[in-house]
DNA sequence: TGAAATAATGACAGCGTTGTCATTATAGCC
DNA sequence: GGCTATAATGACAACGCTGTCATTATTTCA
């Protein structure tokens, strides 16, 4: 005569729930939850018992029961600017999803397309109706002060992958621009170029001042003055990039270097040289940010900068979720290193 | 005096429960959940006033509470190849969230690296432990028979994003890229061109046989013979068309247009021709697929063909969504309608 | 050593929905 | 008009977990 209540466990291959831990370990089920919950107050070999039921009947919190009896979602929402390019956030997606899935939380995302008048009602929207946790703001939208205040309002935690600092508290991860941004300009400077045309990029992204302020930083450093015909604004875009090259390929000393301030604005400054019969490395060099696919596929390939995106998307995410956990985390002070990719787009300066 | 109970309805601003719109109504709770699930058996003036208590209590169902309870999940699973160029699965994403978005579905996401030889294992600890409905596979895991199998065992339903037919009833969707494909070297040959080369792409996607056989059939109606040695192989790689390209321009009578699978080895084969100082369009003429961002960033901007991917995506999960609500839905006979996007890369012949 | 303080554990209600089954209203038919 | 078939509705348990509060074990300190 066997005893069934004791086979019952792991019957008809349904998965384990917490009563069957508990029955395994011999707790209660409150126990159980303080175990899988990081709880405390329980003791070491109460908390071993558990873990070895858990780990033997395979056990996996069922998160609808979860949601549906506590006050957490165990959902974070990615809100990200649909790009024309996507591959940086192609790796910020990556990494948070890496991250959510290391933490069991789910990922959801809001892509928003600039400019957008009804972005705050978007967000809104999206936090209230998705019942999310906790947000990941990656640049532009980490800088946006006003999505930043919504979310204070609303009481989510966020964590931002942005260019800058905003409150002391808050999470969040950059990488160092400015300084990327100097040693690309050393690099053009060491190869002798002395004229060095600066295209920025669109001011709504942080990164923007950084970059422009290390090329200011390398200039000072090398003693080389500061022009400021050879300025220009852009917008990250690609035809922002190719007017911008216009202006500064028209005038009469011409750069023989042009710093732009991402991949798609180097892509429109090697158009335009083009077009006017500029040999590139030969009579102008030409260096971008952010080693988008197009840095390697266009002719010649672009000397430029890579971020860590992946890691950084997982480290403020991975934070984010600590957080809200209930663990003390705060902004990870020092940024992620940039390194710079170097390619056939520069070479020694000629004039 | 007034009659608390009354006022409870929409107290606290917490959202209303199924309890509340049944006592708007003057139901039970079990009539207002056949109204949201559509299940039938309901008065026509019972359903009517149901619905006008959801409306005026704003009421949205407790996704956590109908998991818990019921035996679906609300869930969709996007597993997709992680591309080294990521437009395609932009537009595939932002197709399938639309549809998830207005069916009260969550898109969850699994991108893959390829090649994998865990793939199968990967796939299906995604499906058992994300607890999913069903599944989008978008090209080229959409022409994967092992994931189709696994799935079926599984008994998840799903919908393809895909050339090939492969069941009768399942749902899959596809663009029309032999006739794309026949339109672009028709193109060509309207150009003058009569060496065209051909660079095939990846074997396990679909649609290179497809766009293959497009070029062979605009052969043969302008009765231009066909010859093996202007066919090369290709992997959809940059890298890949760079080397096809070079064995291509290597023959002694070399093709004056090359028709390359994807904007990728589109861009590798112009990348070759600068490097041997062809100039482009006037020594050769070269067209691609898919409209990446490289084609139109790269020098001379690439002639390519444009999928209408993002309506592709969303028609095919909301397909899906229906499916899952029990609807009999078949999938699309029709396939969606390709365009080509002429840009400078091509030109008359000049042999 | 014993009382008070604190740590560890457990019992049980409740979260908002769906599934099952019972009950009641309506329609169909001779 | 009364009986049966069927449509419409309702009562209530169950889903698996966490929060609250009560209870028991252990430590601390006079």
């Amino acid at each position: 005569m066997t005893d069934n209540t004791l086979d019952r466990d792991d019957q008809q291959g349904k998965p384990a729930t917490i009563f069957d831990v508990a029955k395994a370990a011999g707790v209660s089920i409150k126990t159980v939850s303080r175990v899988i919950n990081l709880e405390g107050n329980v003791r070491k070999v109460t908390k071993d018992k558990v873990d070895a039921a858990i780990k033997a009947l395979d056990y996996q919190p069922n998160t609808a029961a979860r949601v549906l009896s506590g006050k957490r979602f165990y959902v974070i929402g990615l809100i990200y600017e649909n790009p024309s390019e996507f591959s940086y956030m192609q790796k910020v997606l990556n990494g948070a999803l890496r991250a959510c899935e290391a933490g069991g939380y789910t990922l959801l995302l809001l892509p928003i397309s600039l400019p957008n008048p009804g972005l705050i009602a978007d967000v809104r929207r999206f936090v209230s109706q998705s019942r999310l946790d906790g947000v990941v703001l990656p640049a532009p939208l980490g800088d946006f002060l006003d999505i930043q205040q919504l979310l204070n309002e609303l009481a989510i935690p966020f964590a931002r992958i942005a260019p800058k600092n905003q409150v002391a508290h808050d999470i969040h991860i950059r990488c160092n621009d400015e300084q990327a941004s100097f040693e690309l300009t050393q690099y053009l400077i060491e190869q002798g170029h002395r004229r060095l045309g600066f295209i920025k990029g669109d001011p709504i992204h942080g990164a923007t001042s950084h970059r422009f302020q290390g090329y200011l930083r390398a200039l000072e450093q090398a003693g080389i003055e500061f022009r400021g015909e050879y300025v220009e604004d852009g917008m990250f875009s690609f035809e922002s990039g190719k007017t911008a090259a216009r202006a500064l390929l028209d005038l009469k000393e011409r750069p023989t270097a042009i710093i732009a301030s991402n991949d798609d604005m180097a892509a429109g400054t090697i158009f335009e040289a083009r077009e006017r019969g500029l040999g590139i490395p030969q009579a102008l060099s030409v260096v971008g940010f952010d080693d988008t696919p197009i840095a390697s596929r266009i002719w010649p390939p672009l000397t430029t900068v890579r971020q860590p995106i992946v890691e950084m998307a997982e480290a403020v995410t991975s934070l984010l979720i600590q957080r809200l956990r209930g663990e003390h985390v705060s902004s990870i002070a020092e940024p992620f290193t940039c390194h710079i990719v170097t390619r056939n787009s520069t070479g020694p300066a000629q004039s």
